[in-house]
DNA sequence: AATGCCGGGTT
DNA sequence: AACCCGGCATT
């Protein structure tokens, strides 16, 4: 399965050396548009072999055997067939990451294939759908204590791939183009922090500081980080924080099963826009002196620049990627950012003002190619202000039974408050888009399960009214509700040591006896 | 300081 | 599993 998501994902859209058309020895390069298997009995062991569907630059479209073809840029990584070369880098622990450069860097073709791969599309949200899970399940496998081996096999092979990706979207900003390298390492630099080197001490609760430190800063926080060209593309940074902070869930640290898909849904949630926050328009404008050309699609720039600027007359595929530098993207609010959250503020303000979690959000939202950067996301919404009187506008009542609700379902809260709050003190609270909520509502949910506790405790002689205040005070403060998580609420009631005292202390439930949670009067 | 409990250790 | 206890959080 590995292997064949290798070789599936990475092959179709990569930019391959073929043997030149005319025979003159000089390689050509085209990309890669399908594989298919060949039955015909051609090698001399009578295997089958995949057969690439190549689309060269001449806009031909040629097929080639694997062992016809070269992949990448870079020549000495390019000696074996295609398939095998791929597999290297995935194995190959060294954490070198110019084969994957090769590979994946240039090709952005490829992403937009992606983008609209069917295929992927719906595979994506089986993916995305354990996603949350995988993600803490990883967290958790770099700080504890694993047998290496394998899993830095993997590890390594995720951070590249995923490397990768980042790379190809990145590279079509002309701003962080020239620098490439750079980049990769910045971001592999900080995943390895994790996942080996983990500042966190295994099971404890600090841990938590971490699970932002690994994706959202290294991915959002970076200033070198371009927002990425595509659109669809805007996304991408929910997505890696809504990944990181929530994971909850039991996991294997070594499973995998489970990292693959972990690594499959980071590479393909990232293209479908299912998420996008469709307020921002974005645009691309030439850079070229004295031409502030603004198109819509990055296909028209690039044209745009090719034929105008380059002088060049073929279409897209012969492009080298030159044009990238001379285009930005601008993103246009549309529907500003503000709007949404003012609307949202006021229907669910205890939940908005809980999910400081999403750091990313915010980031991404203001994120715009390092050029233009309208401040305004962050300025426009002050509904900032609500989220930290939230439950004095909300009615108490329903509150009380939308946490009631989803208090059950909650896994583990994670310490994405804490987290987050060290992320992005100022920016954060602003952060919360429509877009987000789904993801950590789901985290800062799980808090409320002190509050469970109360509830199912009517029987209680304190009047429910007192009761429902205090449910209320633990909503409105959903960053107490950590410490609630992690060690459960002193029950107000009489326990045996009150009760019966020190000297009858053989009274006293055996739970109390060990110094354990009451079971005889509990809240 | 007293309590209530969790996490962990020992038997 | 029963039993204990160090240590932390809350009162």
């Amino acid at each position: 399965m590995h292997t064949r998501r290798l070789v599936k994902r990475s092959v179709l859209g990569s930019r391959v050396y073929a043997p030149s058309p005319t025979g003159d020895g000089a390689p050509v390069t085209g990309v890669v548009q399908a594989v298919k298997q060949e039955n015909r009995d051609l090698s001399a062991a009578g295997a089958r072999r995949s057969v690439y569907t190549v689309l060269m630059q001449d806009g031909s479209l040629k097929e080639f055997f694997e062992e016809e073809i070269a992949s990448g840029f870079n020549h000495t990584a390019a000696k074996g067939p295609l398939k095998s070369s791929l597999k290297q880098n995935s194995s190959n622990g060294a954490p070198d990451g110019q084969k994957v450069e090769g590979s994946c860097l240039s090709p952005e073709p490829a992403e937009e294939q992606r983008s609209t791969d069917g295929k992927r599309v719906s595979r994506d949200s089986d993916t995305r759908s354990v996603s949350l899970l995988e993600q803490k399940r990883k967290v958790v496998s770099s700080s504890i204590d694993v047998p290496h081996a394998r899993r830095l096999e993997e590890e390594v092979d995720m951070d590249k791939v995923t490397a990768a990706m980042v790379l190809t979207s990145l590279s079509t900003s002309p701003l962080v183009r020239s620098p490439p390298v750079r980049v990769s390492e910045g971001l592999s630099g900080s995943w390895k922090d994790n996942g080996s080197a983990g500042p966190f001490t295994p099971s404890s609760n600090s841990s938590s500081g971490g699970y932002w430190s690994w994706s959202a800063p290294s991915d959002q926080s970076n200033p070198s980080t371009p927002s990425p060209p595509l659109s669809a593309d805007s996304f991408k940074p929910f997505r890696v924080p809504s990944l990181g902070g929530v994971g909850p869930g039991p996991a294997g640290p070594e499973d995998p099963i489970l990292d693959e898909q972990d690594g499959s849904s980071l590479l393909f949630d990232e293209p479908i826009p299912r998420k996008r926050k469709n307020s921002m328009k974005v645009m691309f404008k030439c850079l070229w002196k004295n031409c502030g050309k603004v198109l819509s699609t990055a296909a028209g720039i690039q044209r745009h620049i090719r034929t105008i600027h380059l002088g060049r007359n073929c279409d897209s595929d012969c492009s080298d990627g030159e044009e990238d530098f001379y285009y930005t993207e601008i993103k246009l609010n549309t529907d500003s950012v503000a709007d949404g959250l003012s609307s949202l503020s006021p229907a669910s303000p205890s939940v908005l003002s809980p999910p400081p979690p999403p750091p990313s959000p915010l980031p991404s939202v203001s994120q715009l190619p390092d050029s233009h950067k309208p401040t305004q996301p962050s300025d426009t919404k002050e509904p900032h202000a609500c989220g930290t009187t939230p439950l004095s506008r909300s009615a108490p009542s329903a509150l009380y039974l939308i946490h009631t609700d989803h208090a059950y379902q909650a896994t583990a809260p994670v310490s994405i408050p804490s987290s987050s709050s060290n992320n992005s003190a100022g920016s954060a609270s602003t952060s919360f888009t429509p877009t987000n909520s789904s993801s950590f509502s789901i985290s800062w949910q799980s808090p409320p399960v002190t509050f469970t506790g109360t509830t199912v405790s009517p029987s209680k002689s304190q009047g429910f009214g007192d009761q429902r205040s205090q449910t209320i005070a633990v909503l409105s403060s959903p960053p107490r509700a950590t410490a609630a998580l992690s060690r459960k609420v002193r029950g107000e009631g009489k326990k045996c040591r009150k009760v019966y005292g020190m000297e009858n202390r053989d009274m006293w439930c055996t739970a109390c006896r060990w110094k354990k949670a009451c079971q005889r009067f509990t809240d």
